[in-house]
DNA sequence: AATAGTAAAGTAAGCGCTACCGTAACGCAC
DNA sequence: GTGCGTTACGGTAGCGCTTACTTTACTATT
């Protein structure tokens, strides 16, 4: 910049100006200038602005890990939005783990982020990193999970409603006996769905019983295991709504192993729409998550939060609809 | 900084050394320093400290894109090896496009990066902007698809190998005409697997059949369409190994519907070691591309040129090996 | 013609940190 | 006691950039 500076006779006041698109600069010292940039190919050093500034354009994103459709799909959302609105985006896993969590927040704080976009490890219960946060002034946005009670801005998915849609479904394919594959209930994803899988069989006037409801690990083997035990009830059910898509396919898996006809004598329904549910046999009823919406939302909110600074902003929570994708699973061939 | 310089009546430069662990420090001061920016909670502005140092801890990763299972896992690989030696990653996606990616090397170079890890474009043939980056002395390195013919630092697998594998697996199956769906020959990777397949044919005597060669879209409507072609054949083949695994998923699809038996009658082997890959019936053999390794690879090999700075270094390229992984769509039985 | 107003450019301070250089104190040899 | 090495610390410049405050040179106003 210097360079420049010397070159044309200018001091680096005006070399600053005709960069960054000031006012108080002629129009022909600014063609000049952006014109020996150009030559010299002058590349700007953004940690020295941020410095001077006190504001970078770099964005931290903490996800419990990057691995698997969904923390992609979001983090997709998210860098396509930034990189947009010329942010860089830097990305930290906490690998489900607290101690790593808060880490990463001091990392990112260190290199001076203009905002932090996470999603809570799932043993995170104490929210003191994040108040740090706050207080260094660093605009913060939870998506997916969030800390409950906790007055933050976030974007969350409509999972009770996800729920309730996904069972209804199950409901008018003739289902009355539907069985619930629960996940860890300190999650607010899964005690949510959990509440809107209640609010479907209520709406149908349908007492729950608890013997259809169970905890399960969510994966492969745990759905298999659930399911295992739901054939052993005196009354098994006529259907399954599961939290997750790997546990559906395993109970799908499950059923297929024992004779029993999918969605004939069972109907399935998943939650998450991962790629495996268009190629299991049959295809998997399933509940989409928005994964790229909900990484659009998350980065519109923290810019708001930017550009309303000062004033008092108001909206505090973003909620996403899901979309329930209909495959055969759920599909009873008299309504099909 | 300068806090704790007043509040302990030493200068800055003893609370610089201290938080450094320079040398030339009293350990008592030290530990008093420490103490001190524990109680005060000292945050160090890593910015300043890249301005001064003129290199940052910030790791620039281009990928085409973040989702899906490979890149998602490579740069799960890196940002694990990376933040474990104190390096934060930015990700930027170059959507397939050059021109995109040609700004994410600038951003990068903006933001004063210590090293790029990239994996080029689809469309990306020529290298000026790379040079610009080992202008600026800025480590790089290459990753998964890689600049033909250019003398630069490399992680890359060795799809060649792999193929091989497969097909060989494949033959010693008893398979005797065996197809190939081959990926767009432009990528070196699709060449390669090509190379393998017709390599493992020559390892056992077999003149490769020209109609057994289809150029396929590598996607699951793409492999059902080259299946169905192939099976028009006069003397159809007995296997099918494809560069891809939604192409084999397509075409395993295709046999079920035509009730032509897997692995009785066309054995399946297919590339990449998908999560579908497990869950299609039967699951598929497929050739797995250590994807989380790679990224530690590509890692290591940043971490190696910068502490081998200056000294003559010659590792250049590090050739991973797949991993074959069979499964029951190439297992016939009088082998199993 | 004197004053005010405005556009364009310059001066210099400083963001937070590190590294070169200097200095004081001490020990040890002869 | 002079010389030399070592250890612990301070002074200060400056990384590249922005910005509040000035200065200069005009044009418009009364």
């Amino acid at each position: 910049m210097a360079d420049l500076a010397r070159e044309l006779g200018v001091s680096m006041t005006t070399i600053s100006r005709a960069l960054s698109d000031h006012h108080s600069i002629g129009p022909a010292t600014k063609q000049a200038v952006l014109k020996l940039a150009k030559k010299l190919n002058y590349q700007p050093n953004h940690l020295a602005a941020a410095l001077r500034k006190g504001k970078s354009k770099l964005l931290g994103v903490i996800v419990p890990y990057i691995e698997g459709r969904f923390f992609a799909s979001v983090v997709h959302g998210i860098e396509t939005a930034a990189s947009k609105a010329g942010y860089s985006v830097i990305i930290c896993q906490s690998s489900e783990d607290v101690v790593q969590e808060r880490k990463n927040v001091e990392t990112l704080l260190s290199a001076q982020v203009a905002g932090i976009l996470v999603s809570v490890s799932r043993n995170t219960l104490d929210f003191r990193h994040f108040e740090k946060v706050r207080k260094h002034g660093v605009p913060l946005v939870f998506f997916d999970r969030i800390l409950e009670g906790d007055n933050v801005n976030a974007v969350v998915l409509n999972d009770r409603g996800g729920a309730n849609q996904a069972t209804l479904h199950l409901l008018e394919q003739g289902c009355r006996r539907i069985a619930h594959l629960a996940g860890p209930l300190h999650l607010n994803i899964y005690k949510n769905r959990r509440q809107g899988y209640l609010d479907a069989l209520e709406s149908f006037g349908i007492a729950p019983d608890e013997s259809l409801i169970v905890d399960c690990d969510m994966t492969l083997e745990g759905g298999a295991a659930c399911m295992a035990q739901l054939l052993e009830l005196p009354n098994p059910p006529d259907a399954v709504f599961s939290a997750g898509d790997s546990a559906i396919l395993g109970a799908l898996q499950l059923l297929k192993s024992r004779g029993i006809r999918v969605p004939q004598d069972v109907a399935l329904a998943g939650f998450s729409n991962e790629a495996l549910t268009s190629v299991a046999e049959p295809m998997l009823t399933s509940v989409d998550q928005r994964c790229e919406e909900m990484g659009q939302a998350a980065f519109r909110l923290f810019k708001d939060l930017v550009d309303a600074e000062g004033t008092a902003f108001s909206q505090r929570q973003v909620v996403l609809q899901p979309q329930l994708f209909v495959r055969a699973s759920s599909l009873r061939t008299d309504h099909a």
